[in-house]
DNA sequence: AATTCGTGGCT
DNA sequence: TAGCCAAGAAT
């Protein structure tokens, strides 16, 4: 096939959006970007890279921040686990490499939360290197430009998608043309239903259009169904305070805080009140007054939420738990969106 | 290789 | 409504 690039990069270059990390494309610039557009939509993740940005101007103040305030800063993102690698990486860089990230594809890969695209990104927009940064646009883009009906999702083939990349890649213009193929995902080259075919650049290259294949291009192994686990939530109050605790360091919205809860169980106001109990809370006088249900859908469970609100008597909060007043459920402590219906209803018992 | 990690907007 | 899927990585 014709190389792709000059009408891409000529396209690029006129209708390329402006956006605040292609402004001043620092490596920690780009580094922070790329962790926050993965499985991320632009348009949800530019306001948090701005707050991000003014908060931890740089590598070192990444690295010195107080977990806490990391988790604040990315509250409502998703994948949490980010984050945390992003900070992990930030003391990696300060320790090892002087508090620069370095100009090497493989030293950028071997940093937690990089993986092969970002590495790529990293290194092709930032350093100029000329390595592939291959993420779901381009695999789209390619299977569509090669009228490929093969599973984007295989690995081997991702590989030849990869290899068949680079064939198109001007050296001297890496980070554009990887920029270039990702936008035109993005803006012409669209999923979920029909691409904009007639603007665009390589319209008249592409075999998916001469073929009338592109709307059942790129090609992916359907996913698994989710399973459907109950929660019963229970907001304790007292005095304007909620009790919160905090998830497990380990698996979903590790480390985050909630309301009282348990998974995998819908338990009645009597069970609740054990369950309460059994942590080391006085719930004398307490009236069980139940929560309206609300449904939260992560990618793999959906998560069937019911409970109750509850005032109890001034007390300290049992292991693992803290009593969290309006301010500081708003400024300290991170709650996972799972609870956006219940953390507003919280707000308005608050005061 | 398959699963586990959030969340929101669009169709 | 319910499904699709987004500038993926770790295990």
């Amino acid at each position: 096939m014709e190389n792709i690039a000059p009408a891409l990069l000529d396209w690029f270059y006129a209708n390329r959006r402006i956006l605040p990390f292609r402004e001043d494309p620092t490596p920690y610039h780009v580094w922070l970007s790329e962790i926050m557009l993965q499985q991320t939509r632009v348009s949800a993740a530019l306001p948090y890279y701005e707050r991000f940005l003014a908060a931890l101007p740089d590598i070192p103040a990444l690295a010195g921040c107080e977990e806490e305030k990391l988790h604040k800063l990315w509250e409502g993102l998703g994948y949490y686990s980010r984050v945390r690698n992003l900070q992990k990486a930030a003391k990696i860089v300060c320790a090892q490499y002087g508090g620069q990230l370095p100009a090497d594809y493989n030293a950028l890969l071997a940093l937690p939360g990089i993986g092969e695209y970002t590495a790529g990104a990293i290194a092709s927009i930032s350093f100029g290197l000329p390595v592939p940064a291959v993420d779901g646009n381009v695999l789209r883009v390619f299977a569509r430009l090669y009228n490929d009906p093969r599973l984007v999702t295989d690995p081997q083939v991702k590989r030849e998608f990869t290899a068949r990349v680079m064939e198109h890649q001007p050296p001297a213009k890496a980070g554009d043309y990887n920029q270039a193929l990702m936008e035109l995902g993005a803006l012409v080259c669209l999923p979920n239903g029909a691409p904009l075919c007639e603007q665009c650049p390589l319209g008249t290259l592409c075999r998916a259009r001469a073929a009338g294949t592109a709307l059942s291009l790129p090609q992916k192994t359907p996913p698994k169904a989710r399973r459907i686990t109950p929660v019963t939530v229970a907001l304790v109050l007292n005095e304007g305070r909620v009790l919160l605790q905090q998830r497990p360091a380990k698996g979903l919205l590790a480390g985050l805080w909630q309301p009282v809860l348990w998974e995998d169980t819908t338990l009645t106001a009597a069970e609740t009140a054990a369950r309460l109990a059994a942590l080391g809370l006085d719930c004398t006088g307490a009236h069980f007054t139940p929560l309206p249900a609300a449904k939260h859908i992560f990618t793999h469970i959906e998560w069937h939420q019911s409970g109750y609100f509850l005032t109890v008597p001034e007390q300290p909060a049992p292991a693992g738990c803290v009593w969290a007043g309006k301010e500081q459920l708003e400024a300290a402590y991170t709650l996972p969106g799972a609870f956006k219906a219940y953390k507003k209803l919280l707000l308005t018992k608050l005061l």
